[in-house]
DNA sequence: ACGTAAAGTAAACATTCGTTTACTTAGTGA
DNA sequence: TCACTAAGTAAACGAATGTTTACTTTACGT
């Protein structure tokens, strides 16, 4: 008898295939990736996919929801020691641009493949996603805002702004600290010229 | 003889196609959408779209350059005519997002679509946004921001916060001006208590 | 040593897709 | 009227896709 819970050989290629997955996805999106290429690039055959996963969408979901959990893993380990609010949301901020922009495979599927381009996954997809937001939720409702702040607002246009930019880094030579640092000191401070403010 | 570049026929059904496939690159992406399904929305056949369309991608092209003509017209005229350049960001912005919130097919083409994901067209397609992103460039570089703000980097935050709001649009109660407002004002004045402000 | 079950292969299956081909229809100009 | 051509159809083509099936290999518990 084996022990129950626990997989008979030691080899677990599926971890081997939901990397080789998230590579793909990250570089080429979800529909432009076939199941064969993801098996080629463990040295297996697509059938042989099939053993470990029952179809293309439960990689998917695998890959993405690893995703999630490394991210939060690493956002959480970012901001814990910081006592400013303000510094916290900015080392968040850091520590997702430095995932999503690095040649991170898993963070950047986040914001390459869209929920609703892939029809029977999205539901779990954007569960799994909106985990993730709630830690920016957190972030921003510990702020010293402005009264009457809509603060759900504010985390969506944040996180548009962040999540877009794997569109263009790269261009500019701006690193992540410089678009983490910019992005909070505009939350906070705005850009206007002392003199130009107003309501 | 006909005259040169006027078709003999009245029926120019390009449009009709264009506007079709307009409507379901937007709602389903590029890559869901068939051309049988484009040629079925107008009352053809697919081999029909290939009497006014030489590929899939022609027509992705030719939807994408009217929705970048289009959503340029309206934020030309928008902001023509208010003098404060807040104001006219603002006024910009709010266009913009009128447009791509909206069930309007060809702006929501613009953020649905990306780039990156169909190959072959993929540089006119970023010539084509390009075109478009020269107009914020022109509202951003007008503002009076504080010195050395790096300009380009504010507009890329600033497009990537106004382009994601079609994946979470709806959601909560906010209108497009709603949306305008605040993130003009964010980037003008910002978010902290008087009290908080700092470098 | 043996049986069992996981892991993997090779090949086929059933669609679906973009595109092409051969043919038909209908409006236009001379 | 008649030739010409744009517009459209029906059908097929060829390739690619996710998935399944039948079979083989291999490691482990007893």
């Amino acid at each position: 008898m084996r022990a129950p819970n626990r997989p008979s050989r030691a080899n677990n290629r599926s971890l081997e295939l939901r990397d080789a997955a998230a590579h793909l996805f990250a570089h080429r999106g979800y529909d432009q990736t076939t199941v064969r290429e993801i098996a080629a690039a463990c040295g297996m055959t697509a059938g042989a996919v099939y053993v470990h996963f029952g179809s293309k969408h439960a990689l998917l979901i695998a890959v993405y929801g690893e995703a999630v959990t490394r991210v939060t893993k690493r956002l959480a380990v970012s901001s814990a020691t910081l006592d400013c609010p303000w510094q916290r949301l900015e080392s968040a901020v850091r520590a997702h641009l430095e995932a999503v922009l690095q040649p991170n495979d898993y963070a950047r599927v986040m914001t390459r493949v869209l929920p609703e381009d892939v029809g029977e996954a999205k539901i779990e997809l954007i569960a799994l996603r909106d985990r993730y937001e709630a830690l920016f939720r957190a972030l921003i409702t510990g702020l010293p805002l402005v009264p009457q702040t809509d603060c759900g607002l504010v985390r969506l246009l944040l996180l548009g702004a962040i999540n877009w930019t794997p569109f263009w880094y790269g261009h500019g030579g701006a690193t992540p600290r410089d678009i983490a640092h910019l992005t909070v000191t505009l939350l906070r401070n705005g850009l206007a010229q002392p003199s130009a403010r107003s309501l």
